[in-house]
DNA sequence: ATGTCC
């Protein structure tokens, strides 16, 4: 396996075997994953041989090891030429992903409320593996209306206001959910989870805008120097997760009957206009409708704590997901083709003037929300024009520790008493959880940023940093 | 990521 370098922040692997495409991996040299040493790369060059795969297996700067397709991996199949859908590339954790709220509060006012606002979450955000949610839904027939609904069934039932679905991808849920193709399970674990953060690298942080690299877009998106945020990172829990468990059984049995031979069984896919591909897709999008009402639940949650201990408003600046599969036009080789675009660990990142923005980010691009690791910094990015990979970038700092490492580097403990001397107040679920999510963990997510703009993929508007983390 | 194995 060889990368050949195009360009400082872009690396080709050249079709060899049964690739059908190149592999494309934008990143700097140091944040390049060592071809002998991680899976991330084979991987990419695995994703190039499935069919109807257009232009290339694309890779972000902060591309790692995961299920079958790498985590920071683009690839999108042509759906006219047979091309296939896979739930290994839209992930487990189906439509995780990140919603920011700025409040009506600057830094300089916050160090008197801060215990305060953060003992306030600690009580509002249910997280962990512990059982409990912000909505307790005992019958499937009001789960398949959060299914069908997503932000907007919640909206509807008063939990926030009609900008949080402008403000939201999609406009807060996706059209073509298919309740039927979501299993009995799948909703046993789901309906005592909406409004949950979860764990793992799920959290809730208050985070300060500590620096603004585009005034015009950062104005655009509501965001001004000093500026108090809310970021919430989560997904869609054990209803995303048994989604994926029951789509990729079925995958699997399937494949040999279209003539689908892969290198490796996580890759197991159908074709978009198969029963199966057409059945994983409609329980994808409601997984997808029913992660963006959780984070409309958690957003709103902590829109009550704002309120109620400071007297303070928080206004959406967006919501969008970095694992998931959606069928779009795109212009490859000069003509417009529908493709399944599949993003896991990736980033929407709509250009300027593109038609599904909302008007008042018309001017500026979509915005792109990408949380940092524990106690570093995040960063909003926003979308550029004829950039490649189908208008994608990062979804975040990116693993380089497996969780077991991680937790045997450092105590939870002395990682919490490090980040309250940084100023940063720890609200966590378990300490355990805490080690896991050690910095030391995960790359430089500046540099990762970086290597995406580097690369053409996006351009930085602000970056935001943590001021308390309520961890799950 | 995940009732960290149905």
């Amino acid at each position: 396996m060889e990368l050949v370098e195009e360009s400082p922040y872009r690396f080709r692997i050249d079709p060899h075997g049964d690739m059908r495409v190149p592999g494309v991996v934008f990143a700097s040299r140091s944040l390049l994953p060592d071809v002998t040493a991680d899976k991330a790369i084979e991987q990419v060059a695995n994703v190039a041989t499935l069919p109807g795969i257009v232009e290339a297996s694309y890779a972000m700067p902060d591309v790692h090891w995961g299920y079958g397709f790498p985590i920071g991996g683009v690839a999108a199949t042509d759906v006219a030429a047979d091309g296939v859908v896979s739930p290994g590339g839209v992930g487990f954790d189906i439509s995780c992903g990140v919603r920011l709220l700025a409040a009506d509060l600057d830094r300089a006012e916050l160090p008197r409320v801060r215990e305060r606002l953060m003992d306030g979450l600690d009580t509002a955000v249910p997280r962990g593996m512990a059982r409990g949610a912000v909505w307790k839904i005992d019958d499937r027939a009001q789960l398949n209306e959060v299914l069908l609904g997503g932000s907007r069934y919640a909206v509807e039932q008063g939990h926030g206001v009609e900008r949080d679905l402008t403000r939201c991808e999609d406009h807060g849920a996706v059209s073509d959910a298919d309740p039927d193709q979501v299993s009995d399970r799948a909703v046993q674990r789901g309906q005592g989870q909406v409004g949950s953060l979860g764990s793992g690298n799920h959290f809730l942080e208050v985070q300060a805008v500590d620096h603004v690299y585009d005034d015009d877009a950062a104005e655009a998106f509501g965001l001004r120097p000093g500026q108090i945020c809310v970021m919430v990172h989560s997904g869609s829990r054990g209803m995303g997760h048994q989604i994926c468990t029951d789509h990729v059984r079925v995958m699997e049995r399937v494949m040999p009957r279209y003539g689908i031979d892969v290198p490796d069984r996580q890759l197991a896919c159908a074709p978009v206009f198969s029963p199966e591909g057409r059945a994983y897709l409609g329980a994808m999008a409601a997984a997808a409708n029913y992660a963006r009402a959780n984070r409309q639940l958690l957003g709103e949650a902590a829109r009550r704590v704002f309120e109620r201990t400071v007297g303070r408003r928080l206004d959406l600046v967006y919501d969008v997901s970095h694992n998931l599969a959606k069928i779009e036009s795109h212009r490859v080789d000069g003509a417009d083709r529908q493709l399944c675009v599949h993003r896991k660990g990736a980033t929407r990142a709509l250009p300027p003037g593109h038609p599904d923005l909302p008007a008042d980010l018309a001017g500026v691009g979509q915005p792109v929300l990408i949380p940092g690791s524990m106690g570093t910094p995040s960063y909003v990015l926003t979308g550029v024009a004829g950039a490649p990979a189908f208008a994608s970038t990062c979804h975040g700092a990116g693993r380089a520790q497996s969780r077991t490492q991680a937790a045997k580097s450092v105590r939870g403990k002395d990682l919490r008493d490090q980040l309250e001397a940084q100023n940063i107040s720890v609200r966590g679920a378990s300490m355990r959880g805490l080690a896991e999510e050690t910095p030391q963990a995960y790359k430089d997510v500046s540099a990762v940023v970086g290597s995406a703009e580097g690369g053409g993929l996006c351009r930085r508007v602000a970056r935001l940093v943590p001021v308390g983390v309520v961890k799950g």
